[in-house]
DNA sequence: GGGTGTGAAACTGTTCACAGCG
DNA sequence: CGCTGTGAACAGTTTCACACCC
């Protein structure tokens, strides 16, 4: 809605927790930041100054239109319609990804499946037959696939982000601990669980030796972890602190 | 190795990316803030800043030792050892875990299962036997674990996150798409896979509309998402921007 | 009065630039 | 001379406080 007021990035990623927070408020007309807050965990005033990135939604003394603020949100986040979503990767993080309905009920469709392993190559998971991925390019360029997943194994993340990248995949949520260098037009997030169970190893480690440590606030997403040379890189997911 | 300088959390998760840096760099004895720089895709001036929260391991003119600094990360992240972990919600998330070999490979260990379906109570997977989440308390109270995994629905995440807590559980990371409230000694990450395709939505959407949108930076994770009323929060994953 | 929108202040984290040491 | 350690400048976010509108 508003011509580019530049939008902190953690900002994204509490839009989408405002939504869930609107569906399931949906038998109230309106509601107020200070009761989104409580939903969320957010501060009223943050929630406001956030959504004042993309307009005026609110009116003062009622608060938000619960209906209209929800439609805005999934226009704003793009998930007013779906995403057909390439796998790459057909493991078990794939696999789980695959049969994770919440993706599906989010809007992402998971609709080309790719491996290098020639005894995959063929096989159906989920009804959908895992091609080979030296095959991407002419599958992928033109179908209405513009993101991909990356569930491969680490030392082949790179790799493949490069393949990805000349099919012209804009948009990579990458599961392999590694970080992967891309031109800087292509979006890629990273989730890292090792690294994750690592900080909180951390964190437990600090409350042993000293008093209590703390995540200090929050982002999962929040905090994105290192830059890559070329290319925009987030750290793995949503992580407070 | 210092007693509370007060350090970033994106610092905490750009740590174990030395590490895995330094593990590739073993035959050199010493490496330079900016060779650790190409490697890991943050700047030369950012990862001494950061090592020097812990101390001061580097020789000017020659840089840090590999694998002095290598044992000392390892025991600032506490994976100097193994730790257990509990993991809560046996479905396909829960079983990818498990079969995923990174986790062991960092000295994360799931050793308990839990789950409330009788219909998995009894069974075994990954060799362990899968224990009624009512016996959680038992189980756990003199066991070594300190970690948990939270791999249930979505709705009974905040109810499991509160048994967590009771058993003295004090690091969580949790996978479903909820907000967990806990006390403040608590730490909790989030892992969301929707929130991270959402985001990349949003970054679609937008360079649709105007040019190239870019996530700026970082922050995996971290990208904390949202504070919590009580406990600590974080976003889902390191992610950047 | 109640609640939004918002500039200004506070805070947190990153980047620079350079003094100083091996 | 090369490279670390670090104060100081900068940048990005969050929180506050309040003017303004319904």
């Amino acid at each position: 809605m508003n011509p580019q007021k530049k939008v902190p990035s953690p900002t994204i990623a509490r839009l989408l927790s405002y939504y869930r927070a609107l569906l399931e408020s949906r038998e109230t007309a309106y509601i107020s930041s200070e009761e989104l807050a409580k939903l969320t965990g957010c501060m009223a005033a943050q929630i406001r100054k956030d959504l004042t990135y993309f307009g005026e939604f609110g009116t003062p003394g009622k608060g938000y239109k619960v209906e209209e603020l929800s439609q805005c949100l999934r226009s704003i986040l793009g998930i007013d319609h779906d995403w057909e979503v390439a796998l790459i990767g057909i493991g078990n993080v794939g696999r789980a990804l695959l049969a994770y309905q919440g993706l599906k009920t989010q809007g992402f469709k998971v609709s080309q499946l790719f491996d290098s392993d020639p005894k995959k190559i063929g096989l159906s998971c989920a009804g959908l037959r895992i091609k080979d991925i030296s095959t991407m390019k002419e599958e992928l360029s033109n179908s209405p696939v513009k993101m991909a997943i990356i569930t491969v194994p680490d030392n082949s993340a790179q790799e493949v982000a490069n393949l990805l990248v000349e099919v012209g995949i804009k948009a990579i949520l990458n599961f392999a601990p590694t970080r992967i260098a891309t031109p800087d037009d292509i979006n890629v997030l990273n989730i890292d669980i090792t690294n994750e169970l690592t900080r909180l190893s951390y964190y437990l480690t600090q409350s042993a030796l000293f008093g209590v440590s703390r995540l200090s606030h929050q982002p999962l997403s929040a905090v994105p972890t290192a830059q890559a040379g070329i290319g925009t890189q987030t750290g793995t997911a949503q992580t407070g602190m």
